[in-house]
RNA sequence: GACCCUGUCGUCUAGCCUGGUCUAGGACAAGAGCUUUUCAAGCUCUCGACACGGGUUCAAAUCCCGUCAGGGUCACCA
C-alpha cells in the first residue's frame, strides 16, 4: 500500500511551491489508491504557530487535497528520544556538553559513498565524507528536523517522500540515519523548485507567495491545481485544460520534469479564465455576494440574488480573476458610473445631445424591454439618423457604464434597465 | 568556495529512454488582422528555441565527454 506524505512547518503560510509538493503527493497517493498523511512539522516552538497551522489545512482543503491521517511532530518528541537512546547504546551516537552544561545528541557520520536512485532523476551519488556529524537532539530536547523526519516516515510506514529539490543534500543524511536505525528505505522523488519570473527563488517581491492570496484574488482552486500541475508535468498530447480527475488517471511520477519552472501569473489568468467561463454562476455568485456585501454594492439582508447571477453570466467568460467583477461590473451597483476620463474625453467631449434624447425616447416606447427589442430600437434610430452603429454605441457605452469595454451594449442596457439608462444619458443631455 | 541538481521559443512544455518520420509540435505572452459594438472574450496569421565546443555514427535535440550558465544545499531552521 502506497503511503505519502506533506509535511509543511508551520511557520508561515502555505505557499505555492507547498501546495505543488502537496498536489504531486496528493495525486500520486490517489493514482496508487493509496494514502495521503498530512504531517506538521512543528518542532521549532518558537517560529510555529497555531493560526498557520490553521491556514495550511485550511488552504490544503481549498486545493481539494484531504488527508487520511493527521500527525502532529510536537506530540511526538518522546519518539524521537527514544531513537536517539536507542542510536547512543549502539555506538553510533554520541553526548555533546553545551558550556551551560546542557546535552545534545551527535549522530556520528562514518565516511563511505551512498547513492540514492531518485523516481524522477534516476542515480544520485554522495560522499558521506563531506558530511558533518549530524545533531539528532537538540541540547533543549527537541529533535533535529532531518532526525525527526526518518523518524516520522519509517514509523508512519511512508513509502514514497515526494519532496522539493531542495531537500536533495539532505537525503545521504537521511539515508545514514535509515541504516543506522535499521529503518527500511522508501523511494524518494524530487521535485523541481518553482521559480519567480525574475529567475530566482519565488518571492513577496515577485508575486505573492500564499496559496490563500491567490484564493483572495479570485483565482478558482480549480485552475491554480490545473497550472500547478502543468509547471512540470504534461499529459504528452498538448492538452492544457485537465482535470483533476483526468490527471489521477494520467499521472505517472517518472513523467514529471526535472527542470525548474518559473511561475507565469499571465498564464495562470489564461487558464483561471477558461475555468470561469464554464463555472456554474449559482457557485460564482456565492463567492462574490460577500465581497459585493463588503463593498457595500448590494445590501446584505436584502439583495436580488437572480439580479446578480443575470451579472455573473453576463461577466464570467471575460474575467481573468472573479474578482475583477468587481471593478468591471461596478455601474450596475453605483449611484453613478465611475467615469474614466480617457474615454469620457475620447466617446463624449462631442455633444450628441439629439441622439441621446431619441435614443432614450424610444427605449421609453419600447414594448418589449429585452436585450432583442433594445437592439431593434437601437439599429432603427442609426438607420434613420443616416449613422454608423459605432459613431453612437460607444458613446452611449460610456455615458452607461463609464468605461470603454466590456460586454455588449444592449445586454448592458438590459441588465441596468430603462430608468438608470435613461438617467445616464441625460447627464449628457444639453437643454 | 565545496558538493548536488538542471539546461528545447520571453514563459510552460512535446520530442530525448528505444538516434533517422524534427526544415523541432502545442499552449501562454507579444505583434498584426478579422469580429457591419468595445475588449481584458472569440477566430485567423506572424514572430520565436534544441546553451556552447568536441566526439561516436551514414545520420544527434536525442548517445558520450568537456566548457559555460542557472538553481539548490552546506545550522543545535525546517
Amino acid at each position: 500500500m502506497v503511503r505519502v506524505r506533506f509535511a509543511p512547518s508551520p511557520t508561515g503560510n502555505l505557499h505555492i511551491g507547498g501546495g505543488r509538493t502537496a498536489l504531486f503527493n496528493w495525486l500520486f497517493a490517489q493514482s496508487q489508491k493509496g494514502k495521503f498523511i498530512l504531517r506538521i512539522e512543528d518542532t521549532d516552538k518558537e517560529r510555529s504557530s497555531k493560526e498557520f497551522v490553521d491556514e495550511i489545512l485550511f488552504s490544503l482543503k481549498w486545493l481539494g487535497f484531504n488527508w487520511d491521517e493527521l500527525y502532529y511532530q510536537s506530540q511526538r518528541f518522546d519518539r524521537y528520544r527514544q531513537h536517539a537512546e536507542g542510536l547512543l547504546k549502539a555506538g553510533l551516537a554520541y553526548i555533546e556538553k553545551s558550556p551551560e552544561g546542557k546535552e545534545a545528541v551527535i549522530f556520528k557520520v562514518t565516511p563511505q559513498k551512498i547513492s540514492v536512485s531518485d523516481l524522477i532523476r534516476g542515480q544520485i551519488e554522495f560522499d558521506a565524507s563531506l558530511i558533518k556529524d549530524q545533531v539528532l537532539i537538540k541540547s533543549d530536547g527537541t529533535p533535529t528536523y532531518n532526525f525527526a523526519c526518518v523518524v516520522d516516515d519509517a514509523e508512519m510506514n511512508i513509502t514514497h517522500i515526494i519532496r522539493g529539490d531542495d531537500h536533495i543534500s539532505n537525503t545521504p543524511k537521511q539515508l545514514l540515519f535509515y541504516r543506522a536505525l535499521g529503518f527500511p528505505l522508501p523511494k524518494f522523488a524530487h521535485l523541481p523548485l518553482i521559480m519567480g519570473m525574475d529567475g530566482g527563488r519565488l518571492s513577496k517581491r515577485t508575486g505573492a507567495t500564499a496559496i490563500s492570496d491567490y484564493r483572495k484574488m479570485g483565482y478558482l482552486s480549480e485552475a491554480l491545481v490545473n497550472y500547478l500541475l502543468l509547471l512540470s508535468w504534461a499529459p504528452g498530447d498538448n492538452r492544457e485544460l485537465i482535470s483533476i480527475k483526468e490527471a489521477i488517471k494520467l499521472f505517472d511520477i517518472k513523467n514529471v520534469n526535472k527542470t525548474a519552472a518559473t511561475f507565469d501569473l499571465k498564464k495562470l489568468d489564461w487558464i483561471n479564465n477558461q475555468y470561469l467561463k464554464e463555472a456554474d454562476p449559482e457557485k460564482l455568485a456565492d463567492e462574490l455576494i460577500p465581497l459585493l456585501i463588503g463593498k457595500n454594492y448590494i445590501n446584505k439582508d436584502n439583495f436580488d440574488r437572480s439580479y446578480i447571477l443575470t451579472l455573473v453570466k453576463l461577466f464570467q467568460a471575460r474575467l481573468p480573476r472573479l474578482n475583477d467583477f468587481l471593478e468591471w461590473a461596478d455601474f450596475f451597483f453605483l449611484e453613478e458610473p465611475v467615469m474614466d476620463e480617457a474615454a469620457r474625453e475620447k466617446y463624449l467631449n462631442q455633444d450628441l445631445s439629439r441622439e441621446f434624447r431619441l435614443f432614450s425616447e424610444r427605449l421609453e416606447k419600447l414594448a418589449n424591454f429585452d436585450v432583442a427589442g433594445v437592439e431593434t430600437a437601437f439599429r432603427d434610430l442609426i438607420a434613420e439618423l443616416g449613422i454608423e452603429s459605432k459613431k453612437l454605441i460607444h458613446p452611449i457605452r460610456v455615458a452607461l457604464t463609464g468605461k470603454t469595454i466590456g460586454p455588449g451594449l444592449f445586454e448592458v442596457i438590459y441588465c441596468l434597465g430603462r430608468e438608470r439608462s435613461k438617467t445616464r444619458l441625460f447627464k449628457w443631455v444639453k437643454n
